[in-house]
DNA sequence: CAAATAGTGTCTCTTAGACAGTATTAT
DNA sequence: ATAATACTGTCTAAGAGACACTATTTG
C-alpha cells in the first residue's frame, strides 16, 4: 500500500433539495449550528462514509437531516477547489433532488433547523461555503432536464391536474406558458401523462380538471422536448 | 481542526480523451505499467496535488501523460463506489475531452504507453477499475452535447469543410446524414460557422469544398439542436 | 464522357405558437 | 349572468426530412 505519498481528501455530499411550495420554486436550506459557517444557511450535506457509495450517502444525509426518504436524485457536478472548506481539503459530489409540495419535512436527528426558501432568496443571500455556486449549477441543470426528460413530473404527487404541471414549468422557468397549447401538448406526447377518470375542482373557481397520473416511473428522456414559449 | 475522524480519501481525476481518426471515432487509452491493473489499459488520469484545483488537475495530467495543451474539457460525473480501487478508498473526477485528428499526442513524461484505440474496442475489451463505465459516461455526454451544443468543432481543425464537420456527426453518432440538408442546416445557423473564400479538394474526387471556420470559440450551446436523422 | 462530391430547390409533413371559441363549474 | 378555469379548433409560420436537380471537379 503507497498510498501514503497521495494527497489525502475528505469527500462530502451535499444536496440541492427542490420543491414548488405557495407556487415559488423553493430550496431546502440547513441553518448551521456549528463552525465553520455557524448560523449561516447551508445546504444538507455531510461526509460520505468509509463503505459507502457516493449516492448512498446522498440519500442517507438527505434523510437524516429531512426525513425524505424517496425522491429522484441526481449527480450534478463536483466541486474541489483547494480553500472550499477551511477545514482542510474537502471536495463535495453535489447532487439535485426534487419533491413534491405535499412531502413533509421534519428537523433531522441532529436537530438541525432545516427550512424551506425560495431559490432566488437563498442565490441573493449568503451561504455556506461556495453553496450558492452548487445550488446554482443545481437550479440550471433542473431548469434543463425539464426541457427533455420527465422531471416536472418529480415536483406534483400522484394524481395530478394538467395546470398543477403546466404551473412547475412557469414557476421554474418564470415565464407563462399557453394553456391550451401546453394541453394539447401533454395529452399527445407519448408515455408521459395518462388520465383517471376522475376530476377534481383544484381552485374552486372554472370548470373541473381532468386528473391524471404519470405513465412511468423515475425519470426518463422525453422523445420531444417541451419548448420555452410566452403565453 | 476536528476533521481527523472523518473518513480519508484520495481523489484523482480520470480523462476521456477523444478525436476522430482514420475515420473511426476513438479515444486515447494508457497502457498501465503499474499494478493494480499492471499491463491493462487505462483511461489517463491521476492523483489530485494538495494546492489544486479539479479542472488544473485534469489539464496537467492530460499534458504530463498525453502532451495535448488545449482542449476542450468537461466534467462528466464523479466515481466513488467502494472498492473501485484496491489501494484505499478512491473517488475519480471523470473528465470529457476532445481533440482534432490533426494534434499529435506523445508518450507523457513518466513514459508510459499512449494509444488511440476506436471507443467500440476499448468498451469491448477490458479496461483498468471502473474505467469501461467512465468511458461509457463520458460517451453518452459526447453523444448528447453533439446535439445540442459546438461540440462537434472541437473534432475538427480551425479550417474544415462541411463535409468533414458532417462526418464528425455521422461517426460519432454511427449514422448517416443527409448531405444537402447538413449543408442548408450550417450555413442557416448563426453563429456556428462562416465560410472562407477559399475551397479544397479533400478527396482529391468532386467538386471542392467551401472551407469554413468556427464563428466563435469555446463549447457553446446551439439555438437550434442538430437533429438525427437518417440520410 | 462517367463518376464523385458540393451545393441548391422544392415538396411534404409535423409541430410550435397564437388565439378564438366552446365547456363546465362557483358565486 | 359573470367570471374563472378547462379544454378544443384552427390558422400560420418554420423547420425537418426526402429527394431531385445543378455545379464543379478528376480520370
Amino acid at each position: 500500500m503507497h498510498t501514503s505519498k497521495y494527497p489525502i481528501f475528505y469527500v462530502t455530499v451535499d444536496i440541492a433539495l427542490f420543491t414548488i411550495k405557495d407556487g415559488v420554486f423553493q430550496a431546502l436550506a440547513i441553518r448551521r449550528r456549528r463552525d465553520p459557517h455557524g448560523g449561516k444557511l447551508a445546504l444538507p450535506g455531510g461526509f460520505v462514509q468509509p463503505e459507502e457509495d457516493l449516492e448512498t450517502a446522498a440519500r442517507r444525509e438527505l434523510l437524516e437531516e429531512t426525513g425524505v426518504e424517496e425522491t429522484v436524485l441526481e449527480q450534478v457536478r463536483t466541486f474541489g477547489a483547494p480553500g472550499r472548506d477551511e477545514r482542510g481539503r474537502v471536495v463535495s459530489v453535489a447532487y439535485a433532488a426534487v419533491l413534491p409540495a405535499a412531502v413533509e419535512t421534519h428537523a433531522g436527528t441532529d436537530a438541525s433547523e432545516a427550512l424551506w426558501l425560495p431559490v432566488d432568496q437563498l442565490l441573493a443571500g449568503e451561504l455556506a461555503f461556495d453553496h450558492r455556486e452548487i445550488l446554482e449549477a443545481a437550479v440550471e441543470r433542473v431548469r434543463a432536464k425539464l426541457e427533455y426528460t420527465s422531471l416536472a413530473l418529480a415536483f406534483v404527487g400522484e394524481e395530478f391536474t394538467l395546470s398543477e404541471l403546466r404551473r412547475v414549468y412557469e414557476v421554474i422557468w418564470g415565464q407563462d406558458l399557453d394553456p391550451g397549447n401546453f394541453q394539447r401538448k401533454m395529452r399527445h406526447t407519448e408515455a408521459f401523462v395518462v388520465p383517471t377518470d376522475r376530476t377534481r375542482s383544484a381552485v374552486g373557481r372554472g370548470r373541473p380538471a381532468a386528473v391524471f397520473r404519470a405513465r412511468r416511473m423515475g425519470l426518463y428522456p422525453l422523445a420531444t422536448p417541451i419548448t420555452r414559449a410566452g403565453s
